[in-house]
DNA sequence: CTATAGATAATCT
DNA sequence: GATTATCTATAGG
């Protein structure tokens, strides 16, 4: 029996919720997986968009209501899907940063082009592309379609680390990821 | 396998 | 005008 993700599952800090999403399986429409990489960010946090409380027009709904998506265009060219999170609104999401493919891979694999399944939906980009995420998801709440999310296993190893790609906040050990997973988009 | 370079254009200052 | 929560190709071990 599938367990469907309660919406107060998004009422805690993002640290917290990182660390929870890894097995969690994420689908959109007919297609997806598990999430086995993810990165937390917070207005605490110099690396993130929202640092400090800023608020710009690509950044509104990481402070909307919980449990609803941020979706972002990185470098201008690739969409990136947040979690937003937090009980108080002040700026807390959930990067997701790579699936183990489960549903629809052959969808995900017209649209991604010939790369091995290992790296169908390595990295916040890749994955995106995969699911056919773009920016209209955005502000779009997580518990409704087209997303559906189902809970994780009971017993599941999360590692952690440094995350990727930045060039402030970069020690913090904010990236979880699944232990052994071959589908993260870079080890641990 | 890891490391680095270059492309790329929306977003922000 | 500068920056960027990335990706791919390529070179080297």
């Amino acid at each position: 029996m599938d367990h469907a993700i309660p919406p107060h599952y998004f009422e805690r800090d993002a640290l917290t919720v990182a660390h929870d999403l890894v097995g969690v399986t994420l689908l959109l429409h007919d297609t997806g997986g598990v999430i086995v990489e993810a990165e937390a960010y917070d207005h605490t946090d110099p690396a993130s968009h929202c640092f400090a409380g800023r608020r710009t027009p690509r950044n509104a709904s990481m402070f909307g209501p919980p449990g609803h998506a941020y979706v972002y265009r990185s470098y201008g060219v690739h969409w990136c899907l947040n979690f937003v999170c937090g009980r108080d609104r002040s700026g807390h999401a959930v990067l997701i940063r790579a699936l183990q493919p489960v549903m629809g891979i052959e969808i995900m694999q017209q649209r991604r082009g010939a790369v091995p399944e290992r790296r169908l939906c390595a990295g916040p980009g890749n994955l995106t592309q995969a699911l056919g995420i773009t920016g209209e998801l955005d502000g779009k709440p997580l518990t409704a379609p087209p997303f559906k999310l189902v809970a994780r296993p009971s017993h599941v190893e999360v590692v952690s680390g440094t995350r990727i790609g930045l060039t402030r906040g970069v020690d913090s050990p904010w990236r979880f990821g699944l232990a052994k997973s071959r589908f993260v988009s870079r080890p641990f």
